[in-house]
DNA sequence: TATACGTGGCT
DNA sequence: TAGCCAAGTAT
Protein backbone atom coordinates (compact mmCIF):
# COMPACT_ATOMS: atom_id res chain seq x y z
CA UNK A 1 0.00 0.00 0.00
CA UNK A 2 1.39 3.28 -1.08
CA UNK A 3 1.31 6.08 1.52
CA UNK A 4 -1.42 8.82 -0.54
CA UNK A 5 -4.44 9.33 0.90
CA UNK A 6 -7.27 9.16 -1.24
CA UNK A 7 -7.56 12.97 -1.22
CA UNK A 8 -4.34 12.86 -2.41
CA UNK A 9 -4.72 10.74 -4.74
CA UNK A 10 -7.60 12.15 -6.47
CA UNK A 11 -5.91 15.78 -6.09
CA UNK A 12 -3.14 14.06 -8.03
CA UNK A 13 -5.13 13.34 -10.87
CA UNK A 14 -7.03 16.20 -11.03
CA UNK A 15 -4.00 18.10 -11.70
CA UNK A 16 -2.37 15.85 -13.38
CA UNK A 17 -4.85 15.52 -16.38
CA UNK A 18 -5.59 19.63 -16.41
CA UNK A 19 -1.75 19.95 -17.34
CA UNK A 20 -2.60 17.24 -19.75
CA UNK A 21 -5.05 18.90 -21.17
CA UNK A 22 -3.67 21.81 -21.61
CA UNK A 23 -0.04 21.04 -22.63
CA UNK A 24 -0.10 17.85 -24.15
CA UNK A 25 2.42 17.06 -27.25
CA UNK A 26 0.48 17.12 -30.13
CA UNK A 27 1.57 13.51 -31.66
CA UNK A 28 0.40 11.70 -35.28
CA UNK A 29 -0.81 9.04 -33.17
CA UNK A 30 -3.00 11.44 -30.83
CA UNK A 31 -5.48 12.11 -33.47
CA UNK A 32 -7.95 9.41 -32.78
CA UNK A 33 -7.79 6.79 -30.46
CA UNK A 34 -8.14 3.88 -32.93
CA UNK A 35 -6.60 0.69 -32.01
CA UNK A 36 -4.62 0.30 -35.30
CA UNK A 37 -2.74 3.51 -34.71
CA UNK A 38 -2.08 3.27 -31.24
CA UNK A 39 -0.52 0.14 -31.19
CA UNK A 40 2.02 0.64 -34.39
CA UNK A 41 2.74 3.88 -32.21
CA UNK A 42 3.72 2.29 -29.55
CA UNK A 43 5.48 -0.58 -31.27
CA UNK A 44 7.45 1.64 -32.83
CA UNK A 45 7.85 3.59 -29.58
CA UNK A 46 9.67 0.90 -27.77
CA UNK A 47 12.87 1.99 -26.60
CA UNK A 48 12.83 4.55 -29.75
CA UNK A 49 12.52 8.39 -29.40
CA UNK A 50 8.99 10.65 -30.05
CA UNK A 51 11.41 12.30 -32.92
CA UNK A 52 12.53 9.62 -34.35
CA UNK A 53 9.08 7.78 -34.59
CA UNK A 54 7.12 10.13 -36.00
CA UNK A 55 7.63 10.33 -39.92
CA UNK A 56 8.31 6.71 -39.45
CA UNK A 57 4.80 6.57 -37.81
CA UNK A 58 3.84 9.11 -40.96
CA UNK A 59 5.01 6.88 -43.94
CA UNK A 60 4.06 3.42 -42.30
CA UNK A 61 0.38 5.13 -41.84
CA UNK A 62 0.27 5.98 -45.57
CA UNK A 63 2.15 2.62 -46.97
CA UNK A 64 -0.33 0.35 -44.59
CA UNK A 65 -3.22 1.98 -43.53
CA UNK A 66 -5.33 -0.58 -42.17
CA UNK A 67 -4.49 -3.60 -39.88
CA UNK A 68 -5.46 -5.77 -43.34
CA UNK A 69 -2.71 -3.99 -45.28
CA UNK A 70 -0.24 -4.72 -42.94
CA UNK A 71 -1.41 -8.68 -42.72
CA UNK A 72 -1.41 -8.57 -46.88
CA UNK A 73 2.43 -6.68 -47.03
CA UNK A 74 4.88 -8.61 -48.58
CA UNK A 75 8.06 -8.65 -46.26
CA UNK A 76 10.43 -6.97 -48.34
CA UNK A 77 8.39 -3.62 -48.08
CA UNK A 78 7.06 -3.96 -44.67
CA UNK A 79 11.45 -4.23 -44.18
CA UNK A 80 12.03 -1.38 -46.00
CA UNK A 81 9.61 0.64 -43.83
CA UNK A 82 11.36 0.20 -41.27
CA UNK A 83 14.43 -0.09 -42.56
CA UNK A 84 16.56 2.70 -39.42
CA UNK A 85 14.58 2.15 -36.90
CA UNK A 86 16.10 -1.01 -35.16
CA UNK A 87 15.34 -3.81 -33.41
CA UNK A 88 13.57 -5.23 -36.17
CA UNK A 89 11.98 -8.56 -34.72
CA UNK A 90 9.78 -5.32 -33.85
CA UNK A 91 8.56 -4.87 -37.47
CA UNK A 92 8.32 -9.24 -37.80
CA UNK A 93 6.42 -9.62 -34.83
CA UNK A 94 4.07 -6.60 -35.78
CA UNK A 95 2.80 -8.73 -39.01
CA UNK A 96 2.56 -11.17 -37.23
CA UNK A 97 0.42 -10.03 -34.72
CA UNK A 98 -1.85 -8.37 -37.61
CA UNK A 99 -2.14 -11.78 -38.95
CA UNK A 100 -3.52 -13.13 -35.81
CA UNK A 101 -5.77 -10.43 -36.12
CA UNK A 102 -7.24 -10.69 -38.96
CA UNK A 103 -7.08 -14.89 -39.31
CA UNK A 104 -7.73 -15.64 -35.70
CA UNK A 105 -9.78 -13.19 -33.93
CA UNK A 106 -11.33 -12.23 -37.59
CA UNK A 107 -10.36 -8.54 -37.29
CA UNK A 108 -11.66 -7.89 -33.45
CA UNK A 109 -9.27 -7.28 -31.35
CA UNK A 110 -8.93 -8.19 -28.05
CA UNK A 111 -9.84 -5.67 -25.37
CA UNK A 112 -7.97 -6.83 -22.60
CA UNK A 113 -3.90 -6.47 -21.26
CA UNK A 114 -4.58 -10.14 -20.89
CA UNK A 115 -5.95 -10.39 -24.57
CA UNK A 116 -3.83 -8.37 -26.21
CA UNK A 117 -0.72 -9.87 -24.61
CA UNK A 118 -1.60 -13.16 -27.17
CA UNK A 119 -0.09 -10.49 -29.96
CA UNK A 120 3.32 -11.15 -31.10
CA UNK A 121 5.37 -8.09 -29.95
CA UNK A 122 3.05 -7.18 -27.19
CA UNK A 123 3.92 -7.23 -23.28
CA UNK A 124 3.03 -5.90 -20.60
CA UNK A 125 3.75 -2.09 -20.93
CA UNK A 126 1.88 -2.34 -24.62
CA UNK A 127 -0.80 -3.95 -23.75
CA UNK A 128 -1.65 -1.62 -20.64
CA UNK A 129 -1.46 1.44 -23.27
CA UNK A 130 -3.55 0.05 -25.86
CA UNK A 131 -5.67 -1.33 -23.22
CA UNK A 132 -6.51 2.12 -21.30
CA UNK A 133 -5.80 4.61 -24.59
CA UNK A 134 -7.96 2.67 -27.12
CA UNK A 135 -10.48 0.84 -24.98
CA UNK A 136 -10.47 3.00 -21.81
CA UNK A 137 -9.70 -0.20 -19.47
CA UNK A 138 -8.33 1.35 -16.11
CA UNK A 139 -4.51 -0.53 -16.13
CA UNK A 140 -0.84 0.92 -15.76
CA UNK A 141 1.01 1.13 -18.78
CA UNK A 142 4.76 0.92 -16.90
CA UNK A 143 7.53 1.71 -19.43
CA UNK A 144 10.54 3.77 -18.54
CA UNK A 145 8.59 7.33 -17.88
CA UNK A 146 6.49 5.69 -15.30
CA UNK A 147 9.31 4.16 -13.60
CA UNK A 148 10.83 7.64 -13.41
CA UNK A 149 8.12 9.08 -12.63
CA UNK A 150 6.73 7.32 -10.15
CA UNK A 151 10.15 6.46 -8.26
CA UNK A 152 10.13 9.87 -7.50
CA UNK A 153 7.04 10.85 -6.82
CA UNK A 154 6.73 7.91 -3.76
CA UNK A 155 10.93 7.83 -3.33
CA UNK A 156 10.67 4.01 -4.38
CA UNK A 157 14.16 2.51 -4.49
CA UNK A 158 13.30 -0.75 -5.78
CA UNK A 159 15.85 -1.50 -8.50
CA UNK A 160 14.01 -0.77 -12.16
CA UNK A 161 16.59 -2.74 -14.01
CA UNK A 162 14.99 -5.84 -12.23
CA UNK A 163 11.79 -7.38 -14.05
CA UNK A 164 10.17 -7.84 -10.56
CA UNK A 165 10.30 -4.34 -9.76
CA UNK A 166 7.26 -4.13 -12.48
CA UNK A 167 4.75 -5.76 -10.27
CA UNK A 168 5.58 -2.92 -7.24
CA UNK A 169 5.17 -0.05 -9.81
CA UNK A 170 1.54 -1.96 -11.32
CA UNK A 171 0.22 -2.09 -7.62
CA UNK A 172 1.44 1.99 -7.60
CA UNK A 173 -0.46 3.07 -10.53
CA UNK A 174 -3.42 0.20 -10.42
CA UNK A 175 -4.28 2.57 -7.15
CA UNK A 176 -3.21 5.82 -8.52
CA UNK A 177 -4.98 5.95 -11.72
CA UNK A 178 -7.58 7.77 -13.27
CA UNK A 179 -10.85 5.64 -13.54
CA UNK A 180 -12.38 7.77 -15.92
CA UNK A 181 -9.45 8.91 -17.86
CA UNK A 182 -6.90 6.04 -17.82
CA UNK A 183 -5.65 6.10 -21.42
CA UNK A 184 -4.96 10.13 -20.95
CA UNK A 185 -3.31 9.63 -17.56
CA UNK A 186 -0.83 6.95 -18.82
CA UNK A 187 0.03 9.38 -21.35
CA UNK A 188 0.11 12.34 -19.24
CA UNK A 189 2.67 10.27 -17.16
CA UNK A 190 4.53 9.74 -20.07
CA UNK A 191 3.97 13.47 -20.89
CA UNK A 192 5.77 14.42 -17.74
CA UNK A 193 8.56 12.03 -18.28
CA UNK A 194 9.59 13.43 -20.95
CA UNK A 195 9.71 17.37 -19.83
CA UNK A 196 9.64 18.43 -16.47
CA UNK A 197 10.58 14.22 -15.17
CA UNK A 198 13.17 13.30 -17.91
CA UNK A 199 15.65 11.58 -17.17
CA UNK A 200 18.73 14.89 -17.14
CA UNK A 201 17.85 17.80 -17.21
CA UNK A 202 14.61 17.66 -15.51
CA UNK A 203 12.97 20.83 -14.11
CA UNK A 204 10.79 19.55 -10.87
CA UNK A 205 10.73 22.74 -9.21
CA UNK A 206 7.90 24.14 -12.44
CA UNK A 207 6.77 20.77 -12.52
CA UNK A 208 2.57 20.92 -12.74
CA UNK A 209 3.40 17.69 -9.75
CA UNK A 210 6.13 19.30 -8.01
CA UNK A 211 4.07 19.53 -4.32
CA UNK A 212 3.44 15.39 -5.02
CA UNK A 213 6.98 14.90 -5.73
CA UNK A 214 8.52 13.65 -2.30
CA UNK A 215 12.14 13.40 -3.76
CA UNK A 216 12.26 16.79 -4.98
CA UNK A 217 10.60 17.84 -1.39
CA UNK A 218 13.32 16.28 0.17
CA UNK A 219 15.57 17.23 -2.75
CA UNK A 220 17.13 13.75 -3.19
CA UNK A 221 16.11 13.19 -7.01
CA UNK A 222 18.89 12.36 -8.69
CA UNK A 223 18.99 9.47 -6.50
CA UNK A 224 15.65 7.70 -8.24
CA UNK A 225 15.11 5.89 -10.46
CA UNK A 226 17.26 3.08 -8.80
CA UNK A 227 19.01 1.20 -11.65
CA UNK A 228 21.75 -0.99 -12.07
CA UNK A 229 24.51 -0.40 -14.67
CA UNK A 230 24.50 -2.09 -18.05
CA UNK A 231 27.57 -4.20 -18.98
CA UNK A 232 30.07 -2.56 -22.00
CA UNK A 233 29.19 -3.50 -25.64
CA UNK A 234 31.83 -6.32 -26.32
CA UNK A 235 34.36 -5.84 -29.44
CA UNK A 236 34.29 -7.57 -32.07
CA UNK A 237 36.80 -7.33 -35.29
CA UNK A 238 35.69 -8.27 -38.77
CA UNK A 239 36.88 -8.79 -42.44
CA UNK A 240 33.81 -7.41 -44.62
CA UNK A 241 34.11 -7.93 -48.72
CA UNK A 242 33.11 -5.86 -51.57
CA UNK A 243 33.11 -8.33 -54.52
CA UNK A 244 32.49 -6.20 -57.54
CA UNK A 245 31.50 -7.82 -60.66
CA UNK A 246 30.01 -5.28 -63.50
CA UNK A 247 27.25 -3.14 -61.90
CA UNK A 248 26.51 -6.14 -59.35
CA UNK A 249 27.84 -6.82 -55.65
CA UNK A 250 28.26 -9.77 -53.73
CA UNK A 251 25.78 -10.55 -50.78
CA UNK A 252 25.30 -12.79 -47.95
CA UNK A 253 21.86 -13.31 -46.32
CA UNK A 254 22.27 -13.08 -42.56
CA UNK A 255 21.42 -16.26 -40.02
CA UNK A 256 17.50 -15.97 -39.64
CA UNK A 257 18.29 -15.76 -35.67
CA UNK A 258 20.69 -13.32 -33.87
CA UNK A 259 21.20 -9.63 -34.61
CA UNK A 260 20.18 -8.33 -37.55
CA UNK A 261 18.43 -11.52 -38.34
CA UNK A 262 17.88 -11.86 -42.66
CA UNK A 263 19.48 -8.88 -44.12
CA UNK A 264 21.51 -8.71 -46.54
CA UNK A 265 24.93 -7.48 -46.20
CA UNK A 266 28.50 -7.71 -47.70
CA UNK A 267 30.17 -11.12 -46.89
CA UNK A 268 31.59 -10.52 -43.43
CA UNK A 269 34.51 -12.65 -41.70
CA UNK A 270 35.20 -12.91 -37.66
CA UNK A 271 38.91 -12.61 -37.56
CA UNK A 272 38.97 -13.95 -34.30
CA UNK A 273 37.88 -17.22 -36.39
CA UNK A 274 40.71 -16.93 -39.05
CA UNK A 275 43.63 -17.03 -36.35
CA UNK A 276 45.39 -20.25 -36.20
CA UNK A 277 48.62 -18.98 -34.30
CA UNK A 278 48.72 -15.84 -32.42
CA UNK A 279 51.43 -14.37 -34.72
CA UNK A 280 49.24 -14.23 -37.16
CA UNK A 281 49.29 -11.29 -38.84
CA UNK A 282 46.60 -8.81 -40.67
CA UNK A 283 47.99 -10.04 -44.01
CA UNK A 284 47.92 -13.81 -43.06
CA UNK A 285 44.35 -13.57 -42.25
CA UNK A 286 43.62 -11.52 -45.36
CA UNK A 287 45.00 -14.35 -47.25
CA UNK A 288 42.91 -16.96 -45.25
CA UNK A 289 40.18 -15.02 -46.48
CA UNK A 290 41.36 -15.17 -50.16
CA UNK A 291 41.45 -18.93 -49.77
CA UNK A 292 37.69 -19.65 -48.28
CA UNK A 293 36.67 -17.31 -50.93
CA UNK A 294 38.34 -19.51 -53.61
CA UNK A 295 38.02 -23.18 -53.16
CA UNK A 296 39.00 -23.48 -57.00
CA UNK A 297 42.12 -22.53 -58.59
CA UNK A 298 40.12 -21.52 -61.92
CA UNK A 299 38.55 -18.42 -59.84
CA UNK A 300 40.93 -17.12 -57.46
CA UNK A 301 39.55 -13.96 -55.90
CA UNK A 302 42.26 -11.33 -55.00
CA UNK A 303 41.96 -9.07 -51.89
CA UNK A 304 43.32 -5.61 -51.26
CA UNK A 305 42.87 -3.63 -48.02
CA UNK A 306 41.30 -0.35 -48.58
CA UNK A 307 42.81 2.98 -47.74
CA UNK A 308 40.12 3.33 -45.31
CA UNK A 309 39.12 3.55 -41.42
CA UNK A 310 37.99 0.36 -40.43
CA UNK A 311 34.44 0.99 -39.80
CA UNK A 312 32.88 0.84 -36.45
CA UNK A 313 29.41 0.42 -35.12
CA UNK A 314 28.27 0.02 -31.68
CA UNK A 315 25.20 -2.11 -30.73
CA UNK A 316 23.91 -2.38 -27.34
CA UNK A 317 25.70 -5.46 -26.65
CA UNK A 318 28.51 -5.48 -29.13
CA UNK A 319 31.03 -2.97 -31.37
CA UNK A 320 31.83 -3.81 -34.52
CA UNK A 321 35.00 -3.29 -36.29
CA UNK A 322 35.31 -3.70 -39.63
CA UNK A 323 38.10 -3.31 -42.29
CA UNK A 324 36.86 -3.95 -45.72
CA UNK A 325 38.78 -5.66 -48.58
CA UNK A 326 37.99 -5.03 -52.10
CA UNK A 327 37.88 -8.10 -54.17
CA UNK A 328 38.59 -8.69 -57.88
CA UNK A 329 37.91 -11.30 -59.91
CA UNK A 330 38.98 -12.86 -63.39
CA UNK A 331 37.57 -11.56 -66.14
CA UNK A 332 34.45 -13.45 -67.43
CA UNK A 333 33.79 -15.42 -64.04
CA UNK A 334 30.97 -17.71 -63.43
CA UNK A 335 29.36 -15.38 -60.98
CA UNK A 336 26.61 -18.01 -59.71
CA UNK A 337 30.05 -20.01 -58.66
CA UNK A 338 29.58 -17.93 -55.21
CA UNK A 339 27.80 -18.49 -52.06
CA UNK A 340 25.29 -15.57 -51.43
CA UNK A 341 23.49 -13.00 -53.93
CA UNK A 342 24.36 -10.53 -56.71
CA UNK A 343 23.04 -7.82 -56.40
CA UNK A 344 22.63 -4.41 -59.13
CA UNK A 345 23.72 -1.29 -57.26
CA UNK A 346 21.17 0.30 -58.98
CA UNK A 347 18.48 -1.71 -56.69
CA UNK A 348 20.08 -0.98 -53.57
CA UNK A 349 17.51 1.66 -52.86
CA UNK A 350 14.31 -0.74 -53.16
CA UNK A 351 16.51 -3.14 -50.48
CA UNK A 352 16.06 -2.64 -46.75
CA UNK A 353 19.85 -2.85 -45.57
CA UNK A 354 20.65 -2.09 -41.84
CA UNK A 355 22.77 1.07 -40.54
CA UNK A 356 26.13 -0.53 -40.25
CA UNK A 357 25.53 -1.92 -43.63
CA UNK A 358 25.03 1.38 -45.38
CA UNK A 359 28.06 3.10 -43.31
CA UNK A 360 30.31 0.26 -44.96
CA UNK A 361 28.79 1.17 -48.37
CA UNK A 362 29.50 4.44 -47.89
CA UNK A 363 33.14 3.87 -46.72
CA UNK A 364 33.69 2.18 -49.70
CA UNK A 365 32.65 4.61 -51.87
CA UNK A 366 34.74 7.40 -50.52
CA UNK A 367 37.28 5.33 -50.47
CA UNK A 368 37.11 4.38 -53.88
CA UNK A 369 36.44 8.19 -54.95
CA UNK A 370 39.58 8.96 -53.46
CA UNK A 371 41.92 6.85 -55.83
C1' DT B 1 16.10 -14.12 -14.36
C1' DA B 2 19.55 -12.17 -17.24
C1' DT B 3 20.67 -11.26 -21.69
C1' DA B 4 20.06 -10.21 -26.64
C1' DC B 5 18.15 -7.12 -29.64
C1' DG B 6 19.41 -1.23 -33.26
C1' DT B 7 19.81 3.31 -33.56
C1' DG B 8 20.33 8.20 -32.43
C1' DG B 9 20.77 11.92 -29.10
C1' DC B 10 22.90 14.02 -25.28
C1' DT B 11 26.47 15.27 -21.91
C1' DT C 1 34.02 10.78 -24.98
C1' DA C 2 32.21 6.78 -23.21
C1' DG C 3 28.15 5.88 -21.18
C1' DC C 4 23.51 6.52 -20.49
C1' DC C 5 19.01 7.02 -22.09
C1' DA C 6 14.70 6.47 -25.22
C1' DA C 7 6.65 4.90 -24.96
C1' DG C 8 10.20 -2.96 -24.05
C1' DT C 9 9.82 -7.85 -25.63
C1' DA C 10 11.32 -12.58 -26.28
C1' DT C 11 13.62 -16.26 -24.57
Amino acid sequence: MIEWSQETITAFQKTLLNWYDQHKRDLPWRKDHDPYHVWVSEIMLQQTQVQTVIPYYLRFMKEFPTVQALADADEAHLMKAWEGLGYYSRARNLQKAARQIVTDYHGQWPTTVKGLQELSGVGPYTAGAIASIAFNQPVAAIDGNAFRVFSRLLEIDDDVAKPQTRKVFENVVDQIISKDRPGDFNQAIMDLGTSYMSAANYDSSHSPVKEFNQAYLDGIEDQFPVKTKKKRPVRHDFFALVLHADNQILFDKRPSTGILANFLMFPMFDQHDLIKDKSDSQEVLIHRVEEQMSTEDRLPVHLHQLPAKPVIHTFTHQQWHITLLRGSLPADSDLSYFPGKWIQIDHFNDIAFPKVQLKMWQAYQKAIAKK
